[in-house]
DNA sequence: GGGGAAGTGAGACTGAGTATCATGACTATC
DNA sequence: GATAGTCATGATACTCAGTCTCACTTCCCC
């Protein structure tokens, strides 16, 4: 279910949720409106540079809080955010250019609840991410850095 | 594929990738053999503060990049590092205790190397981490820290 | 034992994020 | 419309994980 997000939207479901509209977060969720493949809060602060960088984090964590955006890392551990576009989704990131995607998985959860039974206790959630070298990347023969690690774990 | 991990095995992989066996390095790697569920680097630097900062950060880059520990996040961000016993494997971390435990899932890799297909461009990796509370902490009852968002995308 | 490369330690720095606190903006009530 | 109380903001200092620099030390090979 991808659902296409607006500012006033998300404007909206902040209010819902007892949260003020003030003009720094307006400023910053119409900013987002903007961002389609992922952000850092840097990008944010350098972008909006009237509005105090305690408050780009604090509209972040309230973002995040609300399930509006999502945050992720980079192959090397780099955090980025990202609009959360779909009810439940994965991360697709492309190692070399940085740009973010969605998957939808239904098997990889249900074999991942299955797997919470054997290793015990319940399962609170999970983070599953994918890296890839992007269609655009590929193409263009980009090398893949040679990061020490490229499985993940 | 379980492997018994000991500090001579690491020592010597070490070795034969053309590093030296310093004294630092030794006992950096016999304080890891003492911790089976996962630590953080400034366990280490607590632990061995005769050794500089700057060097157990550097053998912590030296292992991962080595593949002898892996490095992954608790639910709220925070690092963690553990022994990687095996091959190719996950991750549990317990939301509550902290406690890293590992599954191996091939049918999850299949997976995702299907999605992989279908988003395009080619898949250089994955990380894949599941937030439980393990059998001990649902024992005790003890409650799951309400993070704004369990389900870590 | 000597020389050069590799490794170390101290400490300054960076980047992401949090805490504090005085000030400013909203909102409900009168 | 004034007021009070709450919520939000901005500046700034701080923390935490990790990196960089650089002079010094250790290791290994000849």
């Amino acid at each position: 279910m991808t659902i296409e997000i607006r500012g006033s939207d998300i404007l909206a479901a902040l209010e819902n949720q007892g949260y003020r509209s003030t003009l720094p977060r307006r400023e910053i969720i119409e900013n987002l409106d903007k961002r389609s493949d992922g952000f850092t809060a840097e990008d944010l602060v350098r972008d909006l540079p009237h509005i105090g960088r305690a408050t780009v984090f604090r509209t972040i964590k309230l973002l995040l809080e609300a399930g509006i955006i999502c945050k992720l890392s980079l192959i090397n551990g780099e955090p980025r955010y990202s609009l959360a576009h779909a009810e439940h989704h994965h991360h697709t990131v492309c190692v070399t250019c940085g740009t973010i995607g969605e998957f939808h998985a239904g098997t990889v959860e249900r074999v991942l609840r299955l797997i919470g039974n054997e290793v015990g206790g319940s399962i609170i959630g999970h983070r599953i991410e994918l890296y890839i070298s992007c269609a655009d990347c590929a193409r263009q023969n980009i090398p893949v850095p040679t990061a020490g690690h490229t499985h993940v774990s």
